[in-house]
RNA sequence: GCCGGUGUAGUUCAACGGUCAGAACGAGGGACUCAUAAGCCUUAAACGGUGGUUCGACUCCACCCAUCGGCACCA
């Protein structure tokens, strides 16, 4: 039977345009949802753009915008990244959709049900200077550091709580048991540290006078439910949750097969893997099976930021190096767990060395030597992947599966060289043309282990083996 | 403040209680030419600091310095 696989990515808030952050989830999502497809399975891979909440509301105030057609404005600026980055989701959910909306009313419903939702006096501190909800964290010294001579005032309102504590004793047990459960493991570490320490109940709705813009708790109408209770059950709806019940077992899995395999950044590490998890528990859906966390990108050491000018557009990237380069980075030079820094010197560094100077020019002397001294296409009778690649992708390990892509390629420079079949075809033909048909062979197997994560150059590669040519233009020309 | 991580060549990363601490990119030199002046060979280049444990530590311990992250309603 064919394997099932379910990714999905976390859905980007719609306040802003994507950003290089997003981009580098969603490519990694991507190349591991791309291998599983290579692999044989079939898999449902998940996407989409969260879209209520009170910062969307007022933004679309601000611009004088309906907020539906603000979000729907957003939302088709998210899902041009299909193209924009060539990736091959299959999902695109938007949490203003109304089959997501009746799943977490469903959702909200179990958990009452099963008596984790009680409605609360929730106390919130508010800065009327800024109009806006603190949190202790944003105060300093008790006022708003950007209106320290005004009075924070302390109101109340009855909110619906999800009791997060009484999950707190499963959720360390669940942990315990399944110790790949968020990788990488210092991530986990924190989280087990995090909810060891006790965990409070956290408020899941909003007084839909001051938020109108949210689904409605079921049976009160005066109030919404909070944006993250809301979005984090896109990642059931997706799967067509509650009513397809087949699709939901097979790509989420059951209690004993956990199927379901999430990439956030590390932001979100609490959210995924101790709230979400929690109110699956509550609801009594199987949790899922990893979180994996990957870091931020910073930018020449620094944070991205509007006002140091250091802020990375992936698009501009994309425009001018094309969808592979920007590929190829997230995968071989950005750290899939840890921060990473992006610069242009070092991006055009690395993409003239490695996509330049190694992917690029061996296809080319491959391919030439193959289409001078061959007279018919190589035919490719086995595909080889190597174990270590799959090994890397199995565990999440994208840099690392992309590093054994370029160590192949570096072998095979060597080799040429070694073997110097170009001057052999002068001398010993035949045996020039063994050694060139290996060649191919192998550079068509590093065009297999490229298809999750340079498919548009992976497909070239393999197109310029089945038809004994070579290319007319360099793949990759070198920057200067 | 509390907890945790990190600190290795110019840069990004490895490794190990004990042969000259590895690699890649970048820099210098060389021979070649199938290829995108690419590839190959080669040279230079590093263990934050102070003590301690040990026959012996980059690797273990203590302290110091530096740096990053977490410490709840922030999507």
């Amino acid at each position: 039977m064919q394997n099932k696989f379910f990714i999905t990515t976390t859905l980007p808030y719609v306040n802003d345009k994507p950003h290089l952050g997003f981009a580098l989830e969603i490519i990694q999502a991507d190349i591991i949802a791309r291998y599983h497809v290579l692999m044989g399975d079939e898999v449902v891979f998940n996407f989409g753009t969260d879209e209520h909440g009170v910062k969307i509301y007022r933004k679309a105030q601000e611009q004088g915008k309906d907020t539906q057609a603000y979000v729907d404005e957003y939302a088709a600026k998210f899902d041009a990244l299909k193209k924009g980055l060539n990736l091959s989701y299959t999902n695109f959910i938007r949490t203003s959709d109304p089959k997501h909306k009746a799943a977490a009313q469903e959702f909200w419903k179990i958990c009452e049900k099963n008596g984790d939702i009680y409605k609360q006096i929730y106390k919130v501190k508010y800065c009327v200077g800024c109009e806006l909800e603190k949190t202790d964290s944003e105060l300093l010294d008790g006022k708003c550091p950007i209106h320290p001579n005004m009075a924070i005032e302390n109101i109340e309102e009855e909110n619906y709580f999800f009791r997060w504590s009484k999950h707190q004793k499963p959720l360390l047990d669940f942990y315990t048991a399944n110790p790949d459960f968020v990788i990488p493991d210092f991530r986990f570490n924190e989280i087990k540290k995090f909810v060891e320490g006790g965990l409070k109940d956290f408020s899941i709705s909003r007084l839909k006078t001051k938020m109108p813009w949210g689904i409605p708790v079921p049976g009160d109408d005066a109030q919404v439910m909070y944006v993250w209770f809301d979005a984090l059950i896109n990642y059931v709806s997706t799967l067509g949750w509650p009513s397809d019940e087949k699709r939901f077992t097979e790509f989420w899995g059951t209690r004993d097969k956990r199927n379901a395999v999430q990439i956030a950044g590390k932001d979100n590490l609490r959210q995924q893997s101790a709230m979400w998890q929690g109110m699956l528990l509550s609801a009594g859906l199987p949790l899922s099976k990893h979180i994996i966390i990957h870091g931020f990108i910073n930018s020449g050491g620094q944070k991205m930021s509007k006002s140091l000018g250091n802020v990375i557009d992936p698009f501009e990237v994309v425009e001018k190096f094309g969808t592979d380069a920007l590929r190829y980075w997230v995968a071989k030079e950005a750290n899939t767990f840890e921060d990473s820094d992006f610069t242009w010197d070092k991006f055009k560094e690395s993409y003239n060395a490695d996509l330049a100077n190694g992917l690029g020019n061996l296809t080319s002397r491959i391919t030439k030597m193959a289409a001078t001294n061959l007279t018919e296409p190589v035919s490719i009778l086995v595909d080889t992947i190597p174990d270590s690649f799959k090994a890397a992708i199995e565990v999440f390990d994208i840099k690392k599966a992309a590093g054994i892509v370029w160590a192949e390629i570096s072998t095979l420079d060597l080799l040429i060289q070694e073997t110097k079949p170009f001057a052999l075809a002068k001398t010993d033909p035949a045996k020039a043309k063994d050694i060139i048909k290996n060649l191919v062979i192998r550079l068509y197997n590093i065009g297999r282990m490229l298809n999750p994560i340079l498919p548009e150059t992976s497909e070239t590669i393999k197109t310029l083996i089945q038809e004994n040519k070579f290319p007319e233009k360099p793949l990759f020309p070198r920057i200067d």
